[in-house]
DNA sequence: CTATAAATTGTCCCATGGGTCAATTCTTGA
DNA sequence: TCAAGAATTGACCCATGGGACAATTTATAG
């Protein structure tokens, strides 16, 4: 049976259609007809594949979702050391084919919409509790469970507000830049959870 | 001329009203009509005191800005030293008043309309600029120009991340652990600065 | 080859919402 | 007290967009 073959691959094509569309326009701009065109199809096409908006643009909340994972998880392969684990988890999120000024445009999106739809609000769940369970790998041999999960709430708050910034200022951040702060924090908090506490420094 | 007066008054209550809309609705479920319903008004009000719908939320923007600006030259006032300059700064950003999921979904559904509107784009502009120039104030002193802009950007890529997540999930960070982890990751940041690289701990 | 089912389209409906406007009520200054 | 002008309203217009649907095309299985 192609069935399920070609409804697959409309499927797919219209989710990332969406995703595409939410870049351009954002969440408010989004209309059937653009996701429609931008997939060359028609409207009716669309809704005969999702049974209505909402559920399309969690579909594409989902599929950008498992491309970020996807991205995480194949570099995480490839890490021997705790390190390198943690390494993997910062790298993968800041991607060059993720970290794009209208891809943060499109997260933005959905997450502005997520206190308004449960099954977004729970796809971003999956988002974070993945991204510490995957610091966390690393992170526990490094550090004390207490410490490790510090760490790791940092880390996955400080992706995010990079993540923020390139949306709301296409140059205000490099990958680069990103990529060593976020890193240098986590050395910073493992040097400090390493040595004896000597208070604030500073007048 | 009390002109000046009405018009300020209604302007404003209408600018917080909008606001209001923005926490409960989002962007995309924002409309004239519920600001005026939220305004005790009605719709035709809200176009007299403004050209259109973007200019209204424009202003609503300004208004959540002002306040954020207020909250923390409050603090800023009171500061002495270096140290509690930082503090203040960070304090600040999450009094209780703000560091609310509904003032978190209001603030995120403005950043999502950011790329797609120059005037939002300008005041979140001006937004992280005050943010890095009052922190940059307090870290001048405690470490080297270099060192304290990192410090500064990390701070602010942290506290937008916190924001992010009270948003995303109300009860995902408190107030106090937000608080707690930004002044940690200063005082970690700012002892790294202080001695000696050691290179990156662990295997 | 044909019948059945799926894919796809275009049309239609209608609620919503932004924006205009004339009409009405309220203020206020002389 | 009364006119001028501002505040405010509600009715109206119309473009947009979500969604339903019948009609048509295309694919598939027997």
């Amino acid at each position: 049976m192609k069935l399920t073959r070609i409804s697959a691959i409309r499927r797919k094509e219209l989710r990332q259609a969406a995703f595409a569309v939410l870049q351009s326009e954002g969440v408010a701009g989004a209309t059937l007809e653009k996701v429609a065109a931008a997939a060359g199809a028609s409207k009716g096409i669309v809704l005969h594949y999702f049974r209505n908006k909402q559920e399309l643009f969690e579909h594409a909340m989902r599929e950008a979702n498992a491309v970020l994972r996807d991205t995480v998880i194949a570099r995480l392969k490839q890490a021997k050391t705790p390190m390198q684990r943690i390494d993997a988890v910062i790298d993968g999120n800041f991607e060059p084919h993720l970290f794009q000024p209208s891809v943060c445009h499109a997260w933005l999106s959905l997450c502005a919409e997520v206190p308004r739809d449960k099954k977004l609000e729970r796809i971003q769940t999956v988002i974070h509790a993945r991204m510490r369970s995957n610091l966390m790998s690393g992170l526990r041999d490094l550090a004390p469970l207490q410490q490790a999960e510090e760490i790791a709430l940092v880390v996955t708050a400080l992706i995010d507000g990079f993540w923020l910034r390139l949306g709301l200022g296409p140059d205000s951040i490099s990958r680069e830049q990103a990529i060593s702060e976020v890193k240098a924090v986590v050395t910073a908090k493992l040097m400090a959870a390493t040595q004896a506490s000597k208070g604030r420094p500073g007048p």
